[in-house]
RNA sequence: GGGGAGAUACCGAAGUGGCCAAACGGAACGGACUGUAAAUCCGUUGGCUCAGCCUUCAGAGGUUCGAAUCCUCUUCUCCCCA
């Protein structure tokens, strides 16, 4: 335990919630909690569906971050089990069932990346995978948890409800998810869950449980959801994430697209830059602290040095408009081709098609040129790399093998 | 167990014998304008040896000169009744 003031203490996680029930439980706790010497038990589940974890996960951990430096114990846990099922959360059809070899290795890269926001070390953190419980528990033991909740409880859930309306299968496996997520806390003995605010249904059903079983009901702090680059929520089902593997141009011209609208969220939820000198950012033109926020990102993500060379790169190609300093170079077959073939052999699209009209749209250019010809020969032979570029961002040097 | 409706391209959704590679909308991509923002406007959106050809409308067969459209079976979903 530190010796942060727990109202600070408080004050502080109050900055990443979009709701706290309650908010004077949570005081009350943090509050015993100084007083007994004796750490919170902070949990967060995530389920390794995906291999990447992106900026808008990264949330709730760093609100885990925010537990752990004022010397409470997160309780990770891998949701294992809950993954093979799906979190239908928002979903407007079943998700696939993944195999126990997917998850297992999803498992591990998210715990790679999880390890750059929150310090995982044994005592400073506990890590748990809820197979742990879930696979001894067997059939009847699982048909005991869910006599616990209704249907009519359930339904309540907008998401079952819109399926409901919109005639959409729900099987009845998808209901178990939010039961076996609240049972989770049940296991850690949970004093707090963190959530996206998308989540505050199945924190709920934790609280439930718990009372059931004669725990003290959890207090569930959700965070609100970062919108990703096209406004929606960021979710890798779009498209549109900041993904913590991303490399830094990445990172950085990702969070340049973003809305404008958007980024008051962004400094308070992904940054460390105070209140007042965000708001002050903020105030000024929006390119700007655009701008800040890409590099604290980076920063974040991968290093100092990282944002500074994509900050310096950013510049150089949509500022100055310049060539991208590294492109990469494609080695196909020596000989002639008819340009949509040489652009899908160099992989820039999908097929021949999709190059002749983008060659068509006049987004194709070969050597700086654009080339509206659809017929244009090109030769690729020794020594001459042609420099070929589609729309803003897809650039190759194609040399022959 | 019985009855009814349905499965169309990335998604939603028209089409119900030839004019259908398939309306429309969303999304995406390219272009213009910009701050690689948003908004707006224009274009594109199955593949190819590309003014022509080839493969698509849940799957497998069938009828027909010709099928996304008709018939049979299969798989899946929704609704109603038991």
């Amino acid at each position: 335990m530190t010796d942060t003031d727990p109202d600070q203490a408080l004050a502080r996680l109050r900055r990443f919630a979009s709701e706290i029930v309650t908010e004077t439980e949570l005081g009350k706790r943090l509050h015993s909690a100084a007083d007994e010497r004796q750490p919170l038990r902070v949990k967060f589940g995530i389920d390794p569906t995906f291999t990447d974890v992106h900026v808008g996960h990264a949330v709730p951990i760093r609100v885990l971050r925010l537990f752990q430096d004022l010397g409470h114990l997160p309780v990770l846990i891998l949701g294992d089990a809950t993954a093979r099922l799906g979190d239908p959360t928002g979903r407007n059809e079943q998700r696939p069932a993944l195999t126990e070899e997917q998850v297992e290795h999803n498992a591990a890269t998210y715990l790679e990346q999880i390890g750059k926001v929150l310090d995982l070390a044994p005592g400073r953190c506990e890590v748990r995978r809820n197979s742990e419980w879930f696979t001894p528990m067997g059939f009847f033991g699982a048909l005991r948890l869910l006599s616990r909740a209704t249907i009519a409880r359930m339904l309540e859930r907008d998401d079952f409800q819109k399926r409901i309306e919109q005639r959409l299968p729900i099987h009845l496996h998808e209901m178990a998810y939010p039961v076996m997520q609240g049972w989770d806390s049940v296991e850690v003995r949970a004093d707090v869950e963190i959530g996206g605010n998308d989540q505050l249904f199945n924190l709920h059903m934790g609280r439930l449980l718990q009372e059931r079983e004669g725990q003290r009901a959890q207090v569930c702090l959700t965070t609100p959801l970062l919108l990703g680059t096209d406004g929606r929520k960021m979710s890798k089902t779009y498209g549109n994430h900041v993904a913590l593997t991303d490399a830094a141009e990445q990172v950085y011209g990702k969070v340049m697209s973003l809305s404008d609208e958007g980024m008051a969220d962004w400094f308070r939820l992904a940054t460390d830059i105070g209140e007042e000198e965000a708001a002050a950012l903020l105030a000024g033109h929006p390119r700007e602290a655009k701008g800040r926020l890409a590099w604290e990102l980076c920063r974040w993500i991968h290093d100092q040095e990282a944002a500074d060379h994509a900050a310096a790169e950013f510049v150089r190609r949509f500022k100055k408009k310049e060539l991208p300093s590294d492109i990469p170079a494609v080695e196909i077959a020596a000989g002639n081709y008819p340009l949509p073939n040489l652009l899908h052999q160099a992989g820039l699209c999908n097929s021949t098609s999709e190059a002749r009209r983008l060659i068509k749209g006049g987004g194709v250019r070969l050597d700086g040129t654009v080339v509206a010809d659809v017929a244009q020969q090109v030769e690729v032979g020794h020594g001459n790399a042609v420099l070929v570029q589609v729309g803003k961002r897809r650039f190759a040097r194609v040399r022959p093998a």
